[in-house]
RNA sequence: GCCCCCGUAGCUCAAUGGAUAGAGCAACGGCCUUCUAAGCCGCAGGUUGAGGGUUCGAGUCCUUCCGGGGGCGCCA
C-alpha cells in the first residue's frame, strides 16, 4: 500500500550507496518492523555487506551491515511523511508518521469498499478444475477439501486480478455406476429419489449394490452385460443412466448451493471416453504407446524407457484395458487438451488429492512426448486427504464416511443452540439465518486454515467447536463493527488525519488493514487459502483488542469521528477477506 | 526397491531465508449497572525428531539417519 514511498526511498538509498562505493542490491526487500507500538517499514543490508565480503573486503557481515545502515541513516535525513529513521542490528527502520498513513489506510479501505485489496486486471485466464465427485455415490466430508480449496483458490485468483473459469469434472460412468443401476433395476425399479438428502439415498443404494453383488453369483455377469449394453448405447440403459445420473447431479447441487459454490464449465468422464479410444490409437501409431492386447495385455506407455531414464520416475501409464475399454488416464489426456480448445487459457489447474500426483506427472509427460506444446501451463495442485480418527480413510465402499449432509445439519443445529444461549432476544427468522451462516462458516474454516500438504483428521467434537481461532470469531468481530456503525447512525465523517495520540491497538489495527492487499497477492502466488484465513483472524483479533481498549461512541467528537472511520475500514477488510473465503457474513449474531 | 508428503508447546496448528519461533484448545487467575462476554486481560508452557552441511543469518534450503503417512501395469 506504500509502494510509492518505498520506491522513492529505494532510489535514494541506491544513490547514497553508490556515492559511498558500496555495492547496490538489485532488489530491495521490505518488511514491517516487529511491532513495538510504532508502525513502519524496514529493509536490511546483510546482503550488501555479504557481497562486499565476497569481493575480498575484510568485513564482518553483521557489523558491516549495521555500519551501512548507520551511513544511510546519517546521510538520509527524514523522508517526507516519516517520523523517524533508525539503524538497528543491520536493519534500517523507517517509522511512519502515523497520522498521515493512518488516514490513507482508512480512506483507501472506505473508498474502495468491496474492491479494497483487489489486484489490477492481469489479462490472464486460468481454469481451476475441482470437486470432481462420482455420481451414484454419497458426498462425504472427504469431498469437502477439494471443493473448498478449489473454490477459494479461484476466489483468491479472481480477487488478485486473474480471470477464472471454474470447472467441475464428474465421474459419471464406469463399473460402479453400472453396479448401482444393476441393483436399482433389480430391487428399486420405478422408485424415485426423496425430495431432499438425495446424495444419501444414492449412497445407500450404492452400498446396497456392493452388498448384493457379494452374495449374488449371477451378479458379475449381469453387470458385465449391462456395461456392454451401455457401451453399445442401448437406449433403455442410456435412458436409465441419464435419469439416475441427474438425480446425483441434483443432489450435488443442493450441497454446492449450501456452500455457495458455482461452476462455469461442467465436464463429464463419459464425454471424454468417447474420444479416448482414438487418442489411444494415435499414441500407438506414433510409437509412444505399446499395444499388448495381442497377448492379452493392456495398452501402456513405458515412460521411463521412452525418456531413457534409469531410475524409476514416471513408470508405466496404462491407457486401455485388454478388452479395449479406456481408462481414466486416457480420458485425462483428452480433457487436458479440450480445456484449451474451449478457452484461451494461460493456465490450467487441477485441484486433486495428493495420491494422484504420479498420475498427473504421467499424463502431462505423455502429452509432452506427443508433442503438445502446453504442458508448461498445466498444474496439479495437490492436497492431503481428510481421514477419520485412527487413520481410517473415508470410503463409500467401506462405509467409513461422515456424510456432508449430516455435518452441515449438525453444524447448523449447534450454531442455533449457541445462538439461543448467547443472544436469546433474537427473533426466530434471524436466528435461523445466523445459525446457517455460523454453521457453514464453522465447517469451512478449519480446512481452509490448514496447509494443503497436511493431513486432516475429522472428528465431531472439533468440527463443532466454534471457539477461538475459528470462523465465528471473525464473524463476530464483523458483527461488532456493524453494531457500532449502526448505533452511530448517519454518514461517516470526511477523511480525517487523527490529531490524538493513537493508541497501540489502533495502530495495530491500521497496520493489519494496510496489509490486506499484499496478503491477497501472496495467497494468489502460492495458491494458499491459509494466507487469507490467517489474515482474517489477525484482523478480527486486532479489532477485538481495539474494541476492548478504545471507546468509539463515547469518545470525544474528533476521536469518535476518526475511530468510526477506522471501524468502517476494519469492517471492510474483514468483510472482503470473508468474501474471498466464501464464508457467510452475518449482520448480527 | 523407487518416489512424494509430514514431524514445531500437553493437544491441534501458524511462522515471503531475517530481529525475542506465535495462536487456539486444555489448566489456572481476573474483567459484564460502561459501544453484544461467540469477547478481552494475565499466568504458564520450546534442544522446531536427531546429526552434518550451505549462508552474514536456517523451523524454513541441501544431505544422512529415525518415526509416521501415501503412491507405484489393466479402480478413479
Amino acid at each position: 500500500m506504500f509502494d510509492q514511498e518505498q520506491k522513492q526511498i529505494e532510489e535514494k538509498i541506491k544513490e547514497l550507496l553508490q556515492s559511498h562505493n558500496i555495492p547496490v542490491e538489485e532488489e530491495f526487500k521490505w518488511a514491517s518492523i516487529p511491532f513495538s507500538g510504532e508502525w513502519g517499514t524496514s529493509t536490511s543490508f546483510f546482503q550488501t555487506a555479504a557481497q562486499e565480503a565476497r569481493s575480498g573486503k575484510q568485513v564482518k557481515v553483521p557489523l558491516r551491515a549495521q555500519e551501512i545502515a548507520e551511513i544511510v541513516r546519517d546521510h538520509f535525513g527524514l523522508p517526507e511523511r516519516f517520523s523517524r529513521v533508525e539503524a538497528v542490528r543491520g536493519y534500517l527502520n523507517l517509522y511512519y508518521q502515523t497520522g498521515e498513513f493512518s488516514r490513507r489506510v482508512v480512506d483507501t479501505a472506505v473508498q474502495q469498499g468491496a474492491d479494497f485489496g483487489r489486484g489490477q486486471k492481469q489479462n490472464q485466464l486460468v481454469m481451476i478444475e475441482f470437486s470432481q465427485p462420482n455420481t451414484h455415490k454419497a458426498m462425504h466430508v472427504g469431498h469437502m477439501r477439494t471443493m473448498l480449496l478449489g473454490d477459494v483458490v479461484a476466489n483468491i485468483l479472481e480477487f488478485s486480478g486473474v480471470d477464472v473459469v471454474r470447472a467441475n469434472y464428474f465421474g459419471d460412468f464406469g463399473r460402479d455406476v453400472i453396479k448401482w443401476m444393476w441393483n436399482f433395476q433389480k430391487r428399486h425399479a420405478g422408485e424415485r429419489p426423496p425430495a431432499s438428502n438425495v446424495t444419501r439415498w444414492m449412497g445407500d443404494l450404492y452400498a446396497e449394490s456392493t452388498r448384493m453383488l457379494a452374495e449374488d453369483p449371477e451378479g458379475e455377469a449381469e453387470i458385465l452385460e449391462m456395461f456392454a449394453r451401455w457401451e453399445a448405447k442401448d437406449p433403455e440403459i442410456r435412458d436409465m443412466w441419464r435419469e439416475t445420473r441427474q438425480w446425483s447431479l441434483d443432489g450435488f447441487n443442493e450441497i454446492y448451493e449450501r456452500f455457495n459454490i458455482r461452476f462455469d464449465q461442467l465436464y463429464y468422464e463419459s464425454q471424454m471416453e468417447e474420444f479416448a479410444k482414438d487418442a489411444v490409437l494415435e499414441l500407438i501409431e506414433s510409437g509412444i504407446a505399446v499395444d499388448e492386447r495381442h497377448k492379452g495385455g493392456p495398452v501402456i506407455i513405458k515412460l521411463d524407457e521412452l525418456l531413457g531414464l534409469e531410475d524409476e520416475t514416471y513408470r508405466v501409464l496404462v491407457l486401455m484395458r485388454s478388452d479395449s475399454t479406456t481408462l481414466y488416464s486416457a480420458w485425462d489426456l483428452v480433457l487436458a487438451k479440450k480445456k484449451f480448445e474451449d478457452y484461451p487459457l494461460d493456465r490450467s489447474i487441477y485441484v486433486v488429492d495428493v495420491r494422484q500426483s504420479l498420475h498427473f506427472k504421467q499424463v502431462f509427460k505423455t502429452l509432452e512426448l506427443a508433442g503438445w506444446d502446453k504442458t508448461d501451463k498445466v498444474f496439479h495442485l495437490p492436497y492431503e486427504i481428510v481421514n477419520l480418527p485412527g487413520n481410517v480413510t473415508m470410503s463409500s465402499r467401506e462405509g467409513t464416511v461422515v456424510l456432508l449432509e449430516d455435518l452441515i445439519k449438525e453444524a447448523i443445529q449447534r450454531a442455533y443452540e449457541v445462538s439461543l444461549e448467547r443472544n436469546p432476544q433474537l427473533d426466530e427468522k434471524t436466528r435461523l439465518e445466523v445459525a446457517e451462516a455460523v454453521g457453514i462458516g464453522a465447517i469451512k474454516y478449519p480446512l481452509l486454515a490448514r496447509d494443503n500438504t497436511k493431513l486432516a483428521t475429522f472428528d465431531w467434537e472439533s468440527a463443532l467447536d466454534f471457539n477461538g481461532h475459528a470462523a465465528p470469531y471473525i464473524q463476530y468481530a464483523f458483527v461488532r463493527t456493524n453494531s457500532l456503525l449502526k448505533r452511530a447512525g448517519g454518514p461517516l465523517a470526511e477523511s480525517i488525519i487523527p490529531r490524538h495520540e493513537l493508541e497501540t491497538k489502533e495502530v495495530e489495527l491500521i497496520e493489519k488493514i494496510s496489509e490486506w492487499p499484499q496478503v491477497v497477492q501472496r495467497a494468489a502466488k502460492e495458491f494458499k487459502t491459509l494466507e487469507i484465513t490467517n489474515h482474517a483472524y489477525h484482523l478480527a483479533r486486532a479489532f477485538n483488542e481495539f474494541y476492548n481498549t478504545c471507546p468509539v461512541l463515547k469518545a470525544d467528537a474528533e476521536v469518535r469521528d476518526f475511530r468510526l472511520r477506522l471501524v468502517a475500514a476494519a469492517q471492510q477488510a474483514i468483510h472482503n477477506s470473508l468474501e474471498v473465503l466464501n464464508i457467510p457474513v452475518p449482520e448480527v449474531m
